[in-house]
DNA sequence: ATAGGGTTAG
């Protein structure tokens, strides 16, 4: 850039070999305000007409995120190759507009021009964010007359990516075993994939095979691995995983910092998740986000909205997800009125859009707090169809509150959005057996045999000394069962004794 | 002689 702008002071001309070097360069700093002058000066001299000239111009406001400018450029240019359409195609995929970006590539088709391989790479990843398999498989078949899938990582590793997140896992673990080379981005497409589809044993088991041929893992894997730690209780593998982060001088930036706190926050070691958050340096919605929810779940609901009065301070703004961690902070800790303002300052003060998480959550807070007229109401007047979360909140709180009346017309909302799901059966029968209606809890129970509803067992996991015990609901098979249940029973009495009645019924 | 576009994450 320097030597750029010496050669312009001494008043040599730049030439459209010049242009793309100097713009790489702005694109690679996201330099708008440089790639400007670039592009006046291109103007000046008359270089524009040239494709590789445009062509750097449309990548440098792409990066850039001026998509309005891409398009421009695109329109204004006398000449169009595949690398132009490639770049506008990418601008568009980049801003997440995967639909207008999959009508470029169908245009660009129309107009008898043949993609090629980055073309592809970058149609498949917008068919990954649409997650549309039928047209991702198309695509594949588009590849498959071009050119052989085998001969580029590049083309495979974003093939697999589009099956993960299509949802179609198996596709992916087919083409990944039949894959002659891979890379480590073929590996982390796997493991986050498998993560994202909530596979994480069979994540790990991947992650447990590139370790295995001795490939090292980056902060991608680290970050899917990390996951895969919180959504199963794996606190010695995420711990292993911290101590590895911190002995190979791998940067606990954002991504990696914000995937130990909530590693951490999962696994219930919320001082731990607090000790990471407090030594990064740059903190984002994402990790407040984490350290909120993860306070909200571990029962500590006014540090969750200590945390929460931070982040105005620090000039972050919370997103839908902050507030769900909020509300539901509020709900667990009975604060009614405190839960009523964070859900009015969400679109007054931040202008986000309660969704139906949101309203679910104040349903269970009114609910809980003994409002059901109101917690009703509020339902009656949500401007969102309310869906299988938000007649459930309000079941769980006819379920505490004994009301079976109107525990019984909720119901029957419940099974028309969402016939197949235990969980609105099991509270249902749980509030006729508390009003001793055992003859309708058991009508119930039929009921649910006869819809097929399936059934998804109440399970908690911890881990001792690296080993994790999953328990079940009804689930005997733990060898020291017996002495568990002793010990809970001890606890249970010792609860009672300090006034706690909630305790009796959950040794099962 | 010298130039441009690609995949994975919270």
């Amino acid at each position: 850039m320097a030597l750029y702008r010496e050669m312009i002071i001494k008043g040599i001309y730049p030439d459209t070999y010049t242009i793309p070097y100097v713009l790489k360069a702005c694109a690679g700093f996201r330099a708008v305000e440089e790639g400007q002058q670039i592009h006046a000066h291109a103007i000046k001299f008359g270089l524009v007409c040239n494709v590789y000239v445009l062509n750097t111009l449309m990548r440098m406001y792409a990066v850039c995120g001026i998509i309005h400018y891409v398009q421009k450029l695109f329109d204004e240019s006398p000449e169009r190759d595949v690398v132009s359409w490639t770049t506008r195609i990418q601008a568009f995929v980049k801003m997440g507009f995967a639909k207008e970006a999959i009508g470029a590539y169908f245009d660009m088709c129309r107009e008898k021009l043949r993609p090629d391989k980055r073309t592809l790479v970058v149609v498949l990843s917008a068919c990954s964010r649409l997650g549309d398999l039928s047209l991702g498989t198309q695509i594949h078949e588009n590849i498959c007359d071009v050119c052989d899938i085998y001969s580029d990582v590049f083309l495979g590793n974003a093939l697999i990516d589009m099956y993960m997140k299509c949802g179609d896992a198996d596709s992916a673990r087919q083409l990944f075993h039949e894959m002659p080379v891979k890379n480590v981005v073929s590996w982390n497409s796997m493991i986050s994939g498998l993560v994202q589809q909530g596979q994480y044993k069979e994540a790990l088991d991947v992650y447990n095979d590139m370790q295995r041929i001795r490939l090292k893992p980056d902060s991608v894997t680290l970050v899917a691995v990390l996951n895969a730690c919180g959504n199963l209780g794996k606190l010695e593998l995420g711990k292993w995983v911290h101590a590895y982060i911190d002995k190979n001088g791998i940067k606990a930036d954002g991504f990696i910092g914000n995937a130990l706190v909530d590693m951490y926050a999962k696994c219930g070691s919320i001082e731990q998740a607090f000790g990471v958050f407090q030594g990064m340096k740059f903190r984002d919605v994402f990790s407040y986000t984490a350290m909120i929810v993860g306070y909200a779940m571990n029962g500590e609901a006014q540090r969750a909205l200590d945390i929460f009065a931070e982040m105005p301070v620090v000039g972050i703004k919370p997103d839908e997800v902050t507030f769900v961690g909020v509300l539901s902070a509020c709900s667990h800790a009975g604060m009614v009125e405190e839960g009523r303002k964070h859900f009015e300052d969400m679109s007054r003060v931040y202008n986000l859009e309660p969704q139906t998480e949101h309203y679910g959550c104040m349903v269970d807070l009114l609910g809980r707090a003994g409002l059901i007229s109101e917690a009703e109401e509020f339902i009656e007047n949500m401007p969102i169809e309310p869906d299988a979360f938000v007649w459930g909140a309000l079941l769980g709180a006819c379920s505490i509150h004994g009301k079976v009346e109107l525990g019984e017309s909720i119901m029957k909302k419940i099974v028309t959005v969402e016939p197949v799901r235990d969980g609105a059966y099991i509270l249902m029968s749980n509030i006729y057996s508390s009003a001793n209606r055992w003859k309708d809890a058991l009508k119930l129970r039929k009921a649910m045999k006869e819809r097929k509803v399936k059934k998804t067992p109440g399970c908690s996991l911890i881990e001792v000394n690296g080993v994790v015990h999953e328990f079940r609901k009804g689930d005997k098979s733990h060898p020291k069962v017996e002495e568990l249940k002793k010990l809970l029973e001890e606890m249970a009495v010792h609860l009672r004794n300090y006034g706690d009645c909630s305790t009796s019924n959950f040794i099962s």
